[in-house]
RNA sequence: UGUCUUAUGGUGUAAUGGUAGCACAACAGGUUUUGGUUCUGUUUGUCCAAGUUCGAAUCUUGGUAAGACAACCA
C-alpha cells in the first residue's frame, strides 16, 4: 500500500502543501529535486505576516533536503528602495533562517525582454496605445466580456519595432504598453490581454539605474524567475488563486520541454486581531510621524517586534501553532503573546523592579544596616544561577501592592497582616503615613529575623508575597508599557478605512518611573528580564548611560486586576 | 449574472471512509517565597439538506455563507 512516509515526525501531521510536495516526490517530479523561494518586493519592512511565508519557505526546503533562495521581486522602481532591501535580509537573518542565494528579479530582465519578444514575433503579445483609462474600460467586469483594443491585431513586425523603441526611450511614460494576446471574454479577468511591460523613465531603479525604460509586470517576472532559477514549489497567498492559470500559461509558453515546470501553490496569510497587517498602512505611520519608524516597538514588523522584546523562537513558535490551510480566518493574538510568554518564562532571568513606587520603612531593622539577599535567576532553569539583592531598612514596594482598607482577599499589604517580602524576610505592617492630599508617602512594618530562608520560621505559610527594592541600592529608570497598538474590531470592515480610525487612544505608550535593582547595570542591550509580578521586559537599544528604558514585551497574566473587580 | 477558492468548539488547526483530537482562550480547583509558572478538571464543534455506504467531518448532488479577481502594484 502505501510506502514508507519521507515525514521525519511521525507525531506531527503534514500540512496539505507539504502532501502535495510528498505527492511530487512519490511521482518523480523534478528528479526529485526541491527548490522554493522567499519573494519579497524590497517596498517596505517584514512584519508578522511574512515570518509566516518565511518558516514556509525555508521550512519545506530544510525539511525535503531543498534549498530556499531569496529572491526580490523588484519590477516596480516606483517603490523600491536599497533600505528596504537591507532590512529584509536582516530580519531574515535574525529569525534564523539561511538562504541558499540571493537573487533579484531585475537579474531577469535581459532574459524577459527576449522572452518578451518571442511573444511577440509568435503573435502573442502586441504594442497598444491606448491610455490606462481606456484599457481599464474596454476590460469588462467580472460578468462581462471585454472588449478588444483596436491596435490588437497590427502586424508583428509592427509591435516589435514599436517595444524595441519603447526601450529605447522614444516614448512617454503612460503612452503605451505590451500586452500580451490572449481573450478578451475570458471568465478570468487575468486573461483580458493582461499588461506585460510599461514604461517607467522617471524612476531609476535601484540595481539598474537608467538601463531599462520597460519594466515586466508581476505576472510576467514572478512565474519565469522561478523558472530560471529553478524553483519547483513556487508558495504564496490565497490571493495569487486566480493567478494560477496565467502563471502556468506564460510557464508552457516559455518552458523548452517537459523535464521540469515550477508549481504555485497558494495558502492563507497570516491575519491578526488587533494588528494592522497592510504595508500600505505601515508605510503610512512611518511617514506620516505617527510611529517613531519602522521598528518602533508598537509595530508589527519583525524589527518592531524584536525591539519591544520577542524572541525568533518565539515568532517561530507560533507560526508553527497556526498552520497553513486555505482558511482565510483570523488569530487571536493571544496565541502570539503566549508563544512569547512561554520562552520568555523558560529563559528570561528574574529581576526586580517597582514600577509605582511607594517607600516602606521597617521600622525594628537596624539604620545603617544592609544583607544580601540570594535570588535565583530563573526557578524553571536551576542552571540559570542565582544573584544577590542589597536589603535595607528603606525600600521601595508598588504602590498598589498597599491598601490601608483592604477586602478579604487582598493577600497583599495591609494593616496587620503578614506578607512575605520575595528573597527576604516576613514583615507585617503596621501603618502608614498620608499627606494632605490623603496620599499615602511611607509604609510601616516591623521584620521577623527568623524568617528567613533556611531559617526556623521561614517555612511558615503567608499568603502574599511582594516584591521590592532597596532604596540606596536601586536605579531609576523609564519604563515603555506597550500594549497592542492598533485596535480594528474588524479587519475586513475597516479594510478601506483610514488607519487614524484604528488607533486605540487606550493602548498608546505609557511612560513609567521606576526603581530597579542595581544588577541591572550589567544588562546588554535586548537581554530580557522577567520584572516580578508585572511583566517581560528588556532593555531598549536606545538607552544611553545612566538612563535605562526598558520596553515591556507582554504582560503576565494580569490576574490581581481581574480580581479586583470581583472583589 | 461570471471564474477561482473555502466552510470542524469563542479562535487557530488535526482526523484523507472507521472512537471528532490538539493548542490558545474561558471557567473551577491543587501546588507555589512572583496572584507568575506548573498540574488536574470543566464548558463549547463537523454550515444546511438529500444521496452513496455496514459506517460520512471526509465521497456525490443541490443549497447557504464567506473570501479573492475588473492597478501601466506585488
Amino acid at each position: 500500500m502505501n510506502e514508507n512516509k519521507t515525514s521525519e515526525d511521525p507525531r506531527k501531521s503534514l500540512n496539505f502543501i507539504e502532501t502535495f510536495v510528498e505527492k511530487d516526490l512519490a511521482e518523480g517530479k523534478n528528479n526529485g529535486r526541491i527548490q522554493t523561494r522567499f519573494p519579497p518586493e524590497p517596498n517596505g519592512y517584514l512584519h508578522i505576516g511574512h515570518a509566516k511565508a518565511i518558516c514556509l519557505d525555508f521550512g519545506i526546503a530544510e525539511h525535503y533536503n531543498g534549498i530556499c533562495n531569496l529572491r526580490f521581486d523588484d519590477t516596480n522602481p516606483v517603490k523600491e528602495d536599497v533600505e528596504y532591501v537591507d532590512s529584509i535580509t536582516e530580519d531574515i537573518r535574525w529569525l534564523g533562517f539561511h538562504w541558499n542565494e540571493i537573487y533579484y528579479a531585475s537579474d531577469y530582465f535581459g532574459q524577459l525582454f527576449d522572452f518578451a519578444i518571442r511573444l511577440i514575433r509568435q503573435g502573442h503579445a502586441y504594442v497598444d496605445e491606448q491610455s490606462a483609462e481606456e484599457i481599464a474600460q474596454q476590460k469588462g467586469t467580472p460578468t462581462q466580456p471585454g472588449v478588444e483594443s483596436p491596435y490588437r491585431n497590427r502586424p508583428a513586425t509592427e509591435n516589435l519595432d514599436l517595444f524595441l523603441r519603447m526601450q529605447a526611450g522614444e516614448f512617454e511614460e503612460g503612452s503605451m504598453t505590451l500586452r500580451a494576446k490572449i481573450d478578451m471574454a475570458s471568465p478570468n479577468m487575468h486573461f483580458r490581454d493582461p499588461i506585460l511591460y510599461r514604461i517607467i523613465r522617471e524612476h531609476p531603479h535601484h540595481r539598474t539605474g537608467t538601463t531599462w525604460k520597460v519594466y515586466p509586470m508581476y505576472d510576467f517576472a514572478h512565474g519565469q524567475s522561478d523558472y530560471f532559477e529553478g524553483v519547483t514549489h513556487s508558495l504564496c497567498t490565497l490571493e495569487f488563486e486566480v493567478h494560477r492559470p496565467l502563471y502556468d500559461y506564460y510557464i508552457d509558453l516559455l518552458k523548452e520541454d517537459d523535464r521540469y515546470r515550477p508549481r504555485q501553490i497558494e495558502f492563507n496569510r497570516l491575519n491578526l486581531t488587533y494588528t494592522v497587517m497592510s504595508k500600505r498602512k505601515l508605510l503610512e505611520l512611518v511617514k506620516e510621524g505617527l510611529v517613531n519608524g519602522w521598528d518602533d516597538p508598537r509595530m508589527p514588523t519583525l524589527c518592531g517586534y524584536r525591539r519591544r522584546g520577542y524572541t525568533p523562537q518565539a515568532i517561530r513558535n507560533f507560526v508553527d501553532k497556526i498552520g497553513y490551510t486555505k482558511y482565510d480566518g483570523i488569530v487571536d493574538v493571544a496565541l502570539l503573546e503566549h508563544a512569547i510568554r512561554e520562552d520568555l518564562n523558560r529563559t528570561a532571568p528574574r529581576v526586580s523592579a517597582v514600577l509605582d513606587p511607594v517607600k516602606l520603612i521597617l521600622t525594628n531593622y537596624p539604620e545603617g544596616q544592609t544583607e544580601s539577599m540570594h535570588a535565583v535567576n530563573n526557578p524553571e532553569n536551576p542552571d540559570a544561577g542565582s544573584h544577590t539583592i542589597a536589603f535595607a531598612r528603606e525600600l521601595y514596594i508598588e504602590r498598589e501592592d498597599f491598601l490601608e482598607d483592604a477586602p478579604k482577599k487582598f493577600f497583599r499589604m495591609t494593616p496587620g497582616q503578614e506578607v512575605r517580602l520575595k528573597n527576604a524576610y516576613i514583615v507585617q505592617c503596621t501603618g502608614c503615613k498620608k499627606n494632605a492630599a490623603g496620599e499615602v508617602e511611607e509604609i510601616y512594618a516591623e521584620y521577623n529575623p527568623l524568617t528567613l530562608s533556611g531559617m526556623p520560621d521561614s517555612n511558615r505559610k503567608v499568603k502574599g508575597t511582594l516584591h521590592w527594592v532597596s532604596v540606596a541600592h536601586s536605579l531609576p529608570a523609564e519604563v515603555r508599557l506597550y500594549d497592542r497598538l492598533f485596535l480594528v474590531e474588524n479587519p475586513s470592515e475597516n479594510k478601506d478605512g483610514d488607519f487614524h480610525e484604528l488607533l486605540n487612544p487606550n493602548s498608546l505608550t505609557r511612560l513609567t518611573h521606576c526603581r530597579v535593582e542595581a544588577e541591572l547595570l550589567k544588562a546588554k542591550p535586548l537581554d530580557h528580564f522577567q520584572f516580578q509580578r508585572i511583566g517581560y521586559f528588556n532593555l531598549d537599544p536606545d538607552s544611553t548611560d545612566g538612563k535605562l528604558i526598558f520596553n515591556r514585551t507582554v504582560s503576565l497574566k494580569d490576574t490581581w486586576s481581574k480580581l479586583k473587580d470581583k472583589l
